[in-house]
RNA sequence: GUAGAUAUAGCUCAGCUGGUUAGAGCGUCGGAUUGUGAUUCCGAAGGUCGUGGGUUCGAGCCCCAUUAUUUACCCCA
């Protein structure tokens, strides 16, 4: 007998962690859906030559890539064994796992492009795979729920994955969030203000060097992301005017305001409208956002946070970035986003703009479980259990039965006609509050005996009454 | 890929410097109650101590290896 096991990150949900994960995604779902977005769903392989390339080196070796069928060696040459994995892959392998929902989205929208109406919005709950190494909140098998706009470059889309946002974390309870929200365009300008000195800091062109040590700062402090920095080869001095842009505080519209300032005393070339504080399209955009949410009676400004060191991995974001923490829960984010100007171009679409977002609902699981802010509990969405002593009583439940079923009661009969004992232990272990009792003595005078399984408190009626009293319940 | 921790009953864990027959709680099953759950009482079943080797008169405990799990780093939902 061998022990059985199921792959690394990934696990089995039993009926009860089903409920309160389908208690998750009703309330993103109905989320989306007021939004406007309409589902989506796509392959959960799709052709490696879609995926690669799309997240990064170390996005691409935590693929999960699916052996041909057949006989997945017939091309491969000994030549080819010694030259090594890399040139062996594409010989044996043509398909994999999909890593995240916004390139087949990406993929599907090129493919379609005829046929969509634009801007075209739509939502996405699929599980991905990602072959990392298991811990905290990471999976190897896990669920994302995006919601993502193709066609438009209106800001509108990044306010309301703000509105979003809030609105299914409220929905869930988990109402100590923050949301940070960054852009593309800033950290940019900031790599640029570190150039348009005259110090010389080290090799150019390193510019995701700097944003993922700086994405750091909260994590490991200036100390630290100043070592980090000097061992990829910036200088010293590059580190010091760094601090100084980060130095910002107040208010959203306050910090926006100090880094434009910063911006034009290091000369830092506008890009942007050419207005005062807001000629820099970055800190022109973000501020457009916070406008917008405005204007829509947003109402937790307080947990609305500029960070100006948020960087998020993924490589194809252009514009505005959004990240999530549960304040109140050790736990990585549980939901990011943000705008890509390109992602089609690569599948032959190019020049169009789109920005999405996506939610972890694993990670909200474990947050919900750790603040133990669940009220689902049931093991099963029975609510009423027809008990019975012998065949005769069985068979006279049945039309009782379906009656209840009929009026949109979930009931069973319990399928033996164990001792009464066993009958009631199942409904309590099962959570099914209301037990029906059916035994010969009722069947003769034609009436059944329910026990609340609450309270505890019985009461008899007549069989023909007992469906319109639970349904006034 | 790098570093650490853990592995004993279905689950969560005790187990003394290495010493007879390895324990508890919860759960399961049976009974107290031949028609009543959760509460109470009584009883029972259930363990090659992850695996393989070594040290020792003697190993759950010490040593080596191995596998699995897990935490942190990198990166990320």
């Amino acid at each position: 007998m061998q022990k059985p096991s199921i792959p690394k990150g990934t696990r089995d949900f039993g009926p009860a962690q089903v409920a309160r994960r389908q208690h998750i995604f009703n309330v993103i779902r109905r989320t989306f859906e007021s939004f406007g977005f309409a589902p989506l769903e796509t392959p959960t392989l799709e052709n490696l030559s879609v995926l690669t390339g799309k997240y990064g080196d170390e996005g691409d070796q935590l693929l999960f890539k699916v052996l041909n069928s057949g006989d997945f060696a017939k091309d491969v040459t000994a030549a080819d064994l010694t030259v090594g994995s890399k040139a062996l892959l594409p010989k044996v392998a043509e398909k994999g796992l999909r890593y995240d929902l916004t390139v087949p989205f990406a993929r599907y929208v090129a493919m379609n492009r005829g046929t969509l109406t634009f801007p075209f919005k739509r939502y996405q709950m699929q599980p991905v795979w990602r072959a990392d190494r298991p811990q905290r909140g990471r999976y190897r098998e896990f669920y994302q729920c995006d919601a993502d706009v193709v066609g438009t470059d209106s800001l509108l889309c990044e306010a309301e994955i703000v509105l979003m946002i809030a609105q299914v974390l409220n929905g869930l309870r988990l109402d100590k969030f923050t949301i940070k929200i960054n852009h593309r365009g800033v950290l940019r300008n900031i790599y640029e203000s570190l150039y348009a000195a005259d110090s010389y800091l080290g090799e150019k062109g390193r510019e995701n060097d700097l944003f993922v040590a700086l994405d750091k700062l909260d994590k490991i402090g200036k100390d630290g992301v100043t070592k980090e920095l000097l061992e990829r080869g910036f200088f010293g001095n590059a580190t010091d005017r760094l601090f100084e842009a980060l130095e910002v505080s107040g208010s959203f519209e306050e910090k926006l305001k100090q880094l434009g300032a910063f911006f034009r005393k290091e000369g830092v070339v506008p890009d942007g409208m050419g207005d005062g504080s807001e000629d820099y399209r970055s800190l022109f955009e973000l501020n457009q956002v916070r406008e917008l949410l405005a204007a829509s009676g947003f109402q937790h400004f307080d947990r609305l946070e500029f960070d100006p060191t948020l960087a998020r991995g993924l490589s194809y974001y252009t514009g505005c970035i959004f990240e999530v923490k549960i304040n109140n829960v050790q736990m990585g984010s549980v939901s990011g986003g943000g705008r890509y100007d390109n992602l089609t171009g690569s599948f032959g679409l190019p020049g169009v703009s789109g920005v999405g977002f996506s939610f972890g609902v694993d990670r909200l699981y474990d947050c919900l479980e750790a603040l133990d802010l669940f009220t689902v509990t049931a093991e099963t969405p029975t609510r009423c259990l027809i008990t019975h002593f012998d065949q005769a009583s069985g068979r006279a439940a049945l039309p009782l039965l379906a009656e209840l079923r009929a009026a949109g009661i979930p009931s069973e009969l319990y399928p033996d006609a164990s001792k009464l004992q066993k009958q009631f232990k199942y409904a309590d272990a099962k959570g099914i509050p209301l037990v029906v009792i059916m035994g010969p003595e009722e069947v003769a005078a034609r009436v059944v005996k329910i026990k609340i399984m609450a309270s505890g408190t019985e009461r008899v009626l007549p069989i023909g009454e007992v469906v319109k009293a639970l349904t006034v319940e």
